[in-house]
DNA sequence: GTAAGTACATACATTTTTGTTAGTATGAAA
DNA sequence: TTTCATACTAACAAAAATGTATGTACTTAC
């Protein structure tokens, strides 16, 4: 009568189980900022300063940590320049690039149909 | 050699764009719970209580209230039959079963992949 | 000589999110 | 008769996310 145990749970990642780490993961990649990095990145390689001039209202501090956050989970890859004025460059991973593109396909719906939202919403009068 | 103004980007809704209001409707659908929920009600109606059994650690405060959010982006339809005890059942609309088709993609791709991002995770010594 | 640009880290303040507890009306089950 | 279940809301508390200000080391431009 019993499903998969939670060890089988935990090791398949299953979203509705607390405790399982794909949770966490999701949260990176769905983060406020997380989101808009993997679409910029997912054009080419971009300098720190970059990201920040394209992405509005990110500060260095959130632009920094998010950017930690998906290089731990594999998705971004840093590679740093020895030189004076600092240079380093971002750019996805193979795997950063496969959940890239799931995540630009849900950006990219959000925005080609937010008149449809609009009208769904009551709040702005427009 | 300027892009689009600004309010063209507000109409279209891009997100690189710090006052557009898709970034109000992304935060909602990728929220903690906003996530989950969508992936539940994909698989048809429920109530209350049932999705709160489902997605692991929702509290009632914050399925509540996700709902919410849900509802007024026009993603969720909310029917109440005025009976004791109260009976809610929560669908999706048809923009809502658009939306959380591109979540699910997201999502089901973490849940198959997450023994490659955990090898890429340094953080767990497993 | 002074200011700007680079890619951050650190300390601290504030804001936002999330959780906890209690309460509501009513019928049914124990 | 006490308890449970339902679908919430409101008040309050705790935790997490985010922002701000400052500093760094060195070079180039003004």
């Amino acid at each position: 009568m019993s499903g998969p145990t939670l060890s089988e749970k935990l090791r398949q990642g299953d979203l509705m189980c607390e405790a399982c780490p794909s949770r966490e993961v999701l949260r990176h990649v769905t983060s406020r900022w997380g989101v808009l990095v993997l679409i910029v990145l997912k054009e080419g390689t971009h300098r720190f300063s970059e990201l920040r001039r394209r992405i509005g209202g990110v500060s260095e501090r959130m632009l920094a940590q998010t950017l930690q956050n998906l290089e731990a989970d594999g998705f971004v890859s840093r590679v740093s320049f020895p030189v004076v004025p600092p240079h380093v460059e971002y750019s996805l991973t193979p795997l950063g690039e496969e959940v890239a593109v799931r995540v630009t396909h849900l950006t990219d719906w959000i925005e080609l149909n937010m008149d449809r939202i609009s009208q769904a919403r009551p709040d702005e009068i427009a």
